[in-house]
DNA sequence: GCTTGCAACTTTACAGTGTCAAGTTCGATG
DNA sequence: CATCGAACTTGACACTGTAAAGTTGCAAGC
């Protein structure tokens, strides 16, 4: 045993990936208001005033949090896309999927992500362009880009779509178009319009 | 003259449009975080308990301010739709330009919109799909229906990718896109997708 | 081994926030 | 003119972020 338990221990190893896990369990638990800095501090066993010495102020660990969420979003898309199915088609209906998944079990961790200012994006090096999960969809999607067409075309609007649709299911606001009644499930809607992405060159 | 002009006065008269008001002001100068009870309050004339006899709290004052916001939002589009012709893929176009500016001048207005939770929705008794807004965007899209596809298909699709693409673009998320390499201005490309959903019936 | 320095953390303090309870004012209603 | 209640104020409390100053303990240099 230490010679006296009560005494505080001034260095916590790594309390800064402590905090950004502390914060990513309170956005779960109790929403976009749960994240807080005393919250995490008091959850990582350390002062109130210590997360000042890991980040800069909330914004800073709001940053760190969704730098974190990001990657954790990524494979989470990248296993999605390895569930479905070999085939092109397949995997990016996997990305669907994934990404409207991800939202519905971390919306929380969602508003977080894509609230984020340009300012704290450019700070922190946050380029959702450069993560994988992106990477997944730009490989996933070359196979329907028509040949007339910038590649960049297709995966914005493909991104745009999923992204917006996600969004406002998350949210409850797709409920006055009633989802029941458009077919087998969302995701054949996503896919259906993908599909007529793709069949342009076709026809 | 009154006779003590020190004294305040315990009757505003329109307190709440006041505050709603203020809150709108508020949100479009300093963002989402700038919106406060206090704040509005202060900025109406009253003392910094007043708003609470007029909303169930910060949420209530947030779901009327969304309300609020949702009218301008929805008169916003409208005029766009009108400015830009008679045909409904001008006026289609119209109100996808008329998204994305709307949510470029007044993005934490949008953010308030459509953070709401669904519980705060149904209080508020604020049903997007009954808005003159949703109701232009129906009226606009029927002529792209095609014959064998469920109305409110398209209609969820075209809402999806603009409210995605906007959301994507407000918050600077398409800068790793480039959208300066992707054609005309970013209203081409939704429109170029739009395009191709009708005509699907005509190949 | 001992000292020195410094990074990590704590403690204390303060302004701003939402929210509740109790008091005050004023207009309308009898 | 009295009264009653709605509209608003005042005061208080807990919680938040943030800054300043103090404390601890590891590690490097002698």
């Amino acid at each position: 045993m230490t010679q006296t338990p009560t005494k505080p221990a001034h260095h916590h190893g790594d309390l800064r990936n402590a905090l950004i896990k502390a914060g990513i369990s309170l956005l779960d638990e109790g929403g976009i208001a749960a994240l807080t800095l005393r919250k995490c501090a008091a959850r990582a066993g350390v002062s109130h005033a210590a997360p000042a010495h890991h980040f800069d102020g909330l914004a800073g660990l709001k940053s760190a949090v969704a730098q974190e969420a990001f990657r954790l979003f990524s494979r989470h898309m990248m296993d999605a896309a390895n569930a479905e199915g070999p085939s092109p088609r397949d995997r990016l209906r996997g990305i669907c999927r994934g990404y409207v998944q991800f939202g519905l079990t971390h919306r929380a961790l969602l508003e977080t992500m894509f609230g984020l200012d340009a300012e704290s994006l450019l700070r922190e090096r946050i380029d959702p362009g450069d993560s994988d999960a992106y990477q997944i969809l730009r490989d996933t999607c070359a196979p329907f880009v028509p040949p007339d067409t910038q590649k960049e075309v297709i995966e914005f609007q493909v991104w745009s779509l999923v992204h917006g649709y996600t969004m406002l299911f998350v949210s409850g606001r797709l409920g006055c178009l009633h989802p029941k009644n458009l077919g087998d499930g969302p995701f054949d809607q996503v896919m259906a319009l993908l599909d007529r992405i793709g069949d342009t060159s076709s026809s």
